[in-house]
Parts: C-alpha cells; structure tokens; sequence
DNA sequence: GATAAGTGATTGATAATATCAACCATAATA
DNA sequence: TATTATGGTTGATATTATCAATCACTTATC
C-alpha cells in the first residue's frame, strides 16, 4: 500500500504537531493561532526586527504578514516602534503581556517535543534535525 | 539565535515542500490542489474505499472530506458507486481521467523527492522515514 | 539635485484549508 | 423495538495564503 511516500508521512507528521500545539492553545485559554506563536517566537528570538525580515524568515507573502502583525498588535502582545534606520518600516519588539504569552508557548512547545521524541536518543533526534535542514536546503537552493 | 527549533525546522520543512508541489502542479496547467492531490492518491492506493476512510487517512474532518470529493467529482477525476456494505456510503474510485492525473503527479513527486535528496545516502533517507513515522507514533499514539 | 527604479508596508479581493454544529439516513446494540 | 452509533451532507465561520494595486520612502543614476 504505497501511501506511505515519504512526502505523506512528513505531511502527516506537520499535521499531528499541529492539531497538538492546537489542543494545548485551547487548554491554555489562549486566544492566539499557530502562525501567531511563530511570528511572536521570531520577534523574540531576533531581539528586535521589521515586518519584511519576518516575511522572509516565514517566506510569507507580505500582505499575510501584515495583517498578522496588526492582530498581534490589537491584541497587545507587540509594538512598532519607529525604524530610526528607514522611514518606511518599524520595529517590531513584544510588549510584557507578549513576553508573558511567549513563556507559556514555551512551555507547551516543551511538552509536545518530549510527547513527540518519548524513547528516542539525542543523537537519532539532532541527525533527524540536520537532515531536515539539508532537505529544506535542497528544495529551496 | 534560538528560532531554530525543531518544530520551526518541520514546518520550514513542508513549507517548501508545498510550494515546490504548487509551482510543479501550476507548471503542467493541472488545475488542482495539495489537497485534492493527496485524496486521489489515497483513493488509488486503497484501490477503492469510502468517504469516511479518506477522512481516518488524513485525520480530517468528514465535512472537509465531503467537498473535496465533491470537487474531484465534478472536475470528473472519481466516481462514487454503491457500497453493498452500507447503503450510508459509496465506493470512490478514480476514472480514466484520475489515473491520468495521477500518472502526472506521480513525476512531481518523483521529481521533487529527487530534488530534496539530493546527494543523500539510501539510508539517511530510510533513516529520516522510520524517524517521521516514530515521531508522528508518539503524537497520536 | 532631479528622476527612475527598487523596497517596505498596507489594503482589497479571493482561494484553499479546516472545524463545528445540526441534520438525515442507515446500521448496530441493548 | 428503542436507543445509540456511524456515514455523509450542509451551513456557518476561522485560519492560512496569495495576488494586484497602491503609497511612502530609499537608493541608484544621470
């Protein structure tokens, strides 16, 4: 039964991460959706940065990111600061709530990546992370 | 800069995947998407089978499942016939047409497959496979 | 310094993906 | 037979995603 491709069963694995990272969102009380988390961990992650850098490290259209941004921003888990360094953009920095929100990801991000790894070695999960990085290499050159 | 983590590195991951199977599809003028895909190759991998279990497949909602059949019928790719079974649901198999698509496809994939692994040992490769499949176990267990 | 081309961001329109709740028909069971 | 469960459909709605047009500002070129 060759449904077993091996672009299924990755496709199958981002689905279950998802539908989990879902489930603890929703346990959590937290009003927020999956692309919401990443563009609030990149931010955090990159100190302070604009609304291309964030499409980029996405490779999301830049619309979709803009109005992520605003819904983060109505939400008040972020602020745009003026961009001293190009009039056109501003950056982007998360506010104490949005600090709080980060921890409690933090800590769902935690529980689902010892779920997920539950028996297996560090080296079998880091080589299974430089193959990933390789393959993402391979198809975007 | 911690934003590698390794969900982050599996969603890059199938992102670019999607996109490539999207330029691939866009390029041959095959009016059809992800989704529609993985439901005629499911359809065809089972031989026949009914709507509920495309949805067990791909972990959907039998809502989701119903249209995207719905569609594939139209565009005249399956077709629904009796289950003596169970005269709730029918058998979906894929017409002339659909095995035709799917012989397009199946290149995509091939092609794409190359491409990611490119200068990747067979077992790296299986290796990365048997991971995905443990990986997706212990989520869904 | 003026002009042209490029970049950062926003908005409108729209498609694809996804779920929930209500519902009908049929099946399984108690 | 009455109840419960399952297969499937429909309506409503949220999320994710892209494209095209546009405005503001920056950079490069003349």
């Amino acid at each position: 039964m060759p449904t077993n491709t091996s672009l299924e069963n990755l496709f199958h694995l981002v689905h279950a991460l998802k539908q989990q990272m879902h489930r603890h969102i929703e346990e959590l009380g937290l009003n927020i959706t999956a692309m919401h988390i990443r563009t609030i961990s990149i931010i955090n992650d990159k100190g302070s940065c604009t609304a291309s850098e964030v499409a980029s490290f996405l490779q999301r259209d830049k619309a979709q990111i803009t109005r992520l941004l605003n819904a983060l921003i109505k939400d008040d888990l972020i602020t745009k600061e003026n961009n001293p360094d190009d009039k056109r953009s501003q950056c982007l920095r998360l506010t104490e709530k949005g600090l709080h929100l980060l921890k409690q990801i933090k800590g769902i991000e935690k529980t689902i990546f010892k779920m997920m790894s539950n028996g297996m070695s560090e080296e079998t999960l880091e080589g299974f992370q430089q193959v990933t990085k390789q393959l993402t290499r391979n198809l975007t050159g």
